[in-house]
DNA sequence: GTCTTCACG
DNA sequence: ACGTACGTGAAGACC
């Protein structure tokens, strides 16, 4: 089956030059409207899966249109020069993807278009318009979609004559009614003065088409009457104008238009023209030169079992880098494949297969030197290979270097860490896909040992190759002793913590379920009484059609896809409706239930009765960790139905305790510290109420005369601070005008002038670097401060306020969390510490440890980083994590 | 796979 | 005029 894609070059470069900031490659040419036609292109080839493609492009300056209308587009802007320049190569481009494309003297790409849409009705071919211009809409029909940019590029609508119907109330032949007489001021289309969308509209819906309007001006009234009376030419010849000419001389061209895919070695070549390499990546396109940089190996490999155990233990002797393959997302759970070591020179690379690891008479030698802490290796993620190797019982020791950590201090911001994309970063050979070598999906398969050996030799080499590069590069950050006495070190304490894992109870949890399946069951059937039939209260979509077609409810926001129902939207409907409540009600126990109750349950180990989370250290870009499998950083607490969860989280010893100390304030202790601000630090070293003491001097009052509703904005307008602050996010939080947001913001800066200056600093400094630091030199790029389009930009302002703070509270953290781990094992304790939720850190205590945990966890906390300001952090403890509070 | 919603700091 | 608070992960619905 045939299906057509026809494309308006024109249309779609200029939609994507308006929407993307300008981005250039380094030969300085524009290129942020080729990229984002490449986009939409990619992404319409993949949804669409079309056999025949074209871009049709406008063609010189005059056409047949000038000769009845000279002004015809006239008054249009001049092409800004930096879209003109891009169209050769846009053009060069869509070549190399392999795509046709038509430019007619004489007509535009309308109407090349029009005719091929045309031949597609008359052959029953489906066929798929893609343009930002509406006009295109006069084409669709059962056969031919329209498909129109939305907001840029980004988002597309597809528009059949049902569509068109429901959005307009009309036919597609009566597109060009509607231009008749609204006109078109891009293209300098008349129309009739005064009328717009929504008069033409009214008019269609009752005359039809332009010439019954114009035969019917009796039952005009008033203005309007004179003025299409007046004009009636204007529409005529506007209607005319906005016809797309159908009858194009294209003879049988059609055939050219077939799309066989493109050449990757000729797109790849493309790309690194225009350094989109961010596509080159996700198409998984050849590095260089044509195809891929094919080093040819200049090192040979060899299978641990195809040596003797001597042999093996002297190439050992002289390893450098070490690479790890498993298969899984989760550590705890992965299944080791093999590992490959290259030498020192790098002639040679021993490959090792799970099996011969776990066959004892080859082993010995390689298991030894993993757990050698003497024998240096640098590696790729190798926090994640040490847990999965502490699976089965071989300890990972002597971590030199990982090219992974490193590569996230270098750029936390890019978007895919992994080895194959890291490898071009730095100009070395490209990796061999690991789809191409293991399958994906249902045909996953390791393959034969010969070339599974080859690809982790590839893979160890370019390990060897990277560490010197990125070496040299942390050094010039300022980064190294982020690096390795930080970040580092680090890895290793998280994956002692992670394999320790903390102990759930799950018949507590099981009570819990029982009881919350109850109220869900009771809220649940009150919600349908009220709804007047059943449905899926889980689904937006249908809790949509009850709230605001059933129920007729005020839409208060919506979303891309229909009404939005979310928490916020829902408590402005409450007096509304009973039923508001209920859902909400509904909503806090099904997600405590699915993903609490539910979701905890099955991530309990059967033999321990642990769950084992997995944090991963470069992930955030702001240098925090995350959490996974399960996340425990994001177990309820400000509710308490919620809180309860944390009753299953217990000691895995009987008799012991478990111990949490909070940072207090640590975000505004920083900010004090980094901005300086006098009046913030004093308050700090007063070890005053935070929100209370900013209450206090917004509002220039007294300790004893700020009220809970005084407090409760201060701290909206703290946190606003730390986010970096902006007066419609205030106004939205505290549900107050933007005027009075904008008013307390201002009141704010006024006292805490220090702040103010730093704010401002930063997001110059942002502009000028590019980048910006926390206190341990942690850097992140932002690339968008210089972006002319205005959400992009604010958004890298508030990133450059808000970074530096959550940052450093975030290098802060870390560097207890290594100090903690030190002081447990000097003073030869029992205690473990577990968990880390950013401000707080969780540990189960035997009980003749307490007392000294109780101070030793607050003075580790307190005193690692020494700031201008005191650090503070709370203990409690218990029997149970809810009970540490 | 994407979208929406919601849990945490 | 524009239209967002910063950073995450998981579940369920729906395509």
């Amino acid at each position: 089956m045939e299906k057509w894609m026809l494309i308006d070059g024109n249309s779609i470069a200029y939609r994507a030059f308006f929407a993307l900031p300008p981005l250039t490659n380094s030969a300085g040419l524009h290129t942020n409207a080729i990229y984002g036609f490449t986009t939409m292109l990619l992404k319409m080839i993949e949804e669409e899966k079309p056999t025949h493609i074209l871009v049709a492009f406008d063609a010189g300056k005059v056409t047949f249109r000038h000769e009845g209308y000279t002004e015809y587009k006239g008054g249009r802007e001049k092409t800004p020069s930096e879209l003109s320049e891009q169209f050769p190569v846009l053009k060069e481009l869509i070549q190399s993807f392999g795509i046709a494309q038509f430019e007619l003297s004489g007509y535009e790409a309308d109407d090349i278009i029009g005719t091929l849409t045309k031949l597609a009705d008359e052959k029953d071919v489906e066929t798929i318009v893609v343009s930002g211009d509406k006009d295109m809409l006069q084409l669709a029909s059962e056969r031919v979609t329209i498909a129109l940019t939305r907001k840029g590029v980004s988002e597309i609508d597809r528009y059949q004559p049902k569509e068109l119907m429901e959005k307009y109330g009309l036919k597609p032949e009566q597109i060009i009614d509607l231009k008749g007489l609204m006109g078109d001021t891009s293209d300098n289309i008349p129309g009739i003065p005064g009328v717009g969308e929504k008069t033409a509209l009214k008019m269609l819906h009752e005359f039809g088409t332009v010439e019954e309007v114009l035969a019917n001006t009796s039952s005009l009234k008033g203005k309007m009457k004179e003025k299409v009376e007046a004009h009636q030419e204007d529409a005529r010849m506007s209607k005319k104008l906005a016809t797309i000419f159908r009858e194009v001389p294209l003879e049988d061209k059609v055939s050219e238009l077939l799309y066989n895919g493109y050449d990757a070695s000729v797109l790849g070549d493309m790309f690194r023209k225009l350094e989109f390499k961010s596509l080159i990546e996700r198409l998984e396109l050849p590095e260089a030169g044509g195809t891929a940089i094919v080093e040819e190996a200049n090192y040979d490999v060899v299978l641990a079992s195809d040596v003797t155990g001597d042999e093996l233990t002297s190439l050992l002797a002289q390893a450098d880098s070490v690479y790890f393959e498993a298969v899984g997302e989760n550590p705890h759970q992965a299944k080791l494949i093999g590992l490959a070591v290259t030498t020192v020179d790098g002639d040679k690379v021993v490959v090792v297969t799970y099996d011969e690891l776990m066959d004892p008479a080859v082993a010995e030698p390689i298991r030894r030197w993993l757990e050698d802490s003497e024998a240096p290796k640098r590696g790729y993620d190798l926090h994640k290979a040490d847990l999965t190797l502490s699976w089965i019982g071989i300890p990972l020791r002597g971590i030199t270097f990982d090219v992974l950590l490193a590569a996230y201090l270098l750029d936390p911001t890019e978007s895919s860490q992994t080895l194959a994309s890291l490898v071009p970063r730095y100009g070395l050979p490209a990796l061999a896909p690991d789809e191409a070598v293991y399958g994906k999906g249902a045909k996953f398969r390791v393959p034969a040992a010969d070339i599974l050996a080859k690809h982790l030799a590839a893979k160890a080499e370019a390990i060897r190759r990277l560490v010197p590069l990125q070496q040299k590069h942390l050094e010039e950050g300022g980064m190294n002793q982020l690096y390795y006495e930080l970040e580092q070190p680090l890895a290793i304490v998280l994956a002692g913590m992670e394999k320790q894992g903390i102990k759930v109870n799950a018949s507590t949890l099981e009570d819990l379920g029982a009881e919350i399946a109850q109220n869900i069951t009771r809220y649940e059937s009150e919600i349908f009484t009220h709804a007047g039939m059943e449905f899926n209260i889980n689904s937006p979509k249908q809790l949509g059609d009850v709230l605001f077609d059933k129920l007729d409810l005020p839409v208060i926001k919506k979303t891309k896809t229909g009404y939005s129902t979310d928490a916020e939207v829902l408590e402005k409907l409450e007096p509304y409706h009973e039923i508001v409540r209920l859902i909400l009600h509904y909503r806090q126990l099904s997600k405590l239930q699915s993903t609490y109750v539910e979701g905890l349950l099955k991530e309990i180990r059967r033999d321990t009765g642990k769950v084992h989370t997995y944090y991963r250290q470069t992930i955030a870009a702001t240098g925090r960790l995350s959490s996974q499998f399960p996340n425990l950083q994001n177990i309820p607490i400000r509710l308490e139905e919620g809180r309860r969860i944390r009753k299953a989280f217990v000691p895995s010893e009987p008799g012991w305790t478990i111990l949490a100390a909070d940072y207090s304030q640590i975000e505004l202790r920083v900010l004090a510290h980094i901005s300086g601000d006098e009046r913030l630090k004093e308050a700090f070293i007063e070890d005053m109420d935070i929100h209370t003491k900013t209450a206090m001097d917004v509002f220039g009052v007294p300790a004893d005369a700020v009220d809970s509703n005084m407090r409760r904005q201060a701290k909206a307008v703290n946190f606003g601070i730390v986010y970096g602050i902006s007066d419609f996010g205030l106004s939205n939080n505290l549900n107050i005008s933007r005027k009075e947001a904008s008013r307390f913001i201002e009141q704010y800066f006024e006292v805490f002038k220090g702040v103010r200056g730093y704010m401002d600093n930063i997001v110059l400094q942002a502009r000028n670097d590019g980048y910006v630091t926390t206190l341990l030199e942690r850097r992140r790029y932002l690339a968008d401060i210089k972006a002319s389009n205005f959400n992009l930009r604010s958004f890298a302002e508030r990133t450059a306020m808000n970074t530096p703070i959550q940052g450093t509270a975030a290098d802060i953290i870390k560097l207890a969390m290594v100090r903690m781990d030190e002081q447990l094992r000097e003073r030869g304790l029992h205690s473990r510490m577990l968990l880390q939720v950013h401000d707080e850190l969780v540990f189960e205590v035997p009980p003749d440890e307490l007392e000294l945990m109780k101070t030793l966890v607050p003075e580790v906390m307190g005193s690692a980083l020494t700031l201008d300001v005191p650090l503070k952090a709370d203990v409690s403890y218990g029997d149970n994590w809810y009970e540490a509070k």
